[in-house]
DNA sequence: CTATCTTATGAATTGTTATTCATATGATAA
DNA sequence: TTATCATATGAATAACAATTCATAAGATAG
């Protein structure tokens, strides 16, 4: 034993006690991880990108993004469950778009993350 | 037939040009959806939300997260992986802290989204 | 009404991912 | 060296999610 000094037990017991003081509820944690997994499948997240340039109905995502019809429907669904995306109908077409800004500016922030090299 | 108007059909395909034009490689793609599913499990989530407090070893952070070692371990791999923690050995612990800034920032964001009821 | 266009959904299959257990590796102290 | 502490990893199982197919439902035109 002796592998820490005191000094330095004391300080990593106020760590873990500041860490689970910092920690959301499960109810968050578990809406949180939800929505990032929702746009953590690539053809989701080309949905995603598609609409950033604004609404489009389903049978064009489904050119957008490639994939089938089917395929997209459900993915769509998976997107407004999770808040992601909303849709309006116009006539027969179901118009898709960005639930709000919040979901491009995470998106943002990770294209970032991704250019740079830290 | 006749269900757009000519007028509408050729907005709808610009639309769709547009779409095709901002889709990012699928390279770019995939990586950004291998980043998301890894903040995307809550034990994960969980971690990374210990961490924003400032670097832990792997046991204080069994014991922020709950769990045991291995799970935590098998995690910390992960979050490694996609370059969302960095790990850094100090004698017999190996201390944990985030990548860098983008990570909470995403992270903020996405807890914005949550507050907000839009 | 029927026919058609567009989107959504249930069920089955297939594919992925998480968790557990046992054990290996790496570091330090004696 | 051996003993111990701390972390990592491989393999198996168990849980979960994606895709496909067939079909249903909603809207409009005729």
């Amino acid at each position: 034993m002796g592998n820490d000094s005191p000094g330095d037990r004391l300080a990593h017991e106020e760590r873990v006690k500041y860490a689970l003081q910092a920690m959301p509820s499960e109810d968050d944690i578990s809406t949180l991880a939800a929505r990032f997994k929702a746009i953590s499948e690539p053809s989701r997240l080309k949905i995603l990108f598609a609409l950033s340039c604004g609404e489009l109905c389903v049978e064009h995502i489904v050119q957008a993004v490639g994939g089938n019809q089917s395929a997209v429907s459900h993915q769509l669904k998976i997107l407004k469950d999770n808040r992601i995306v909303k849709a309006r109908r116009n006539g027969k077409q179901v118009m898709y778009s960005l639930a709000d800004g919040h979901v491009m500016a995470m998106i943002s922030v990770a294209k970032e993350h991704l250019n740079c090299n830290d």
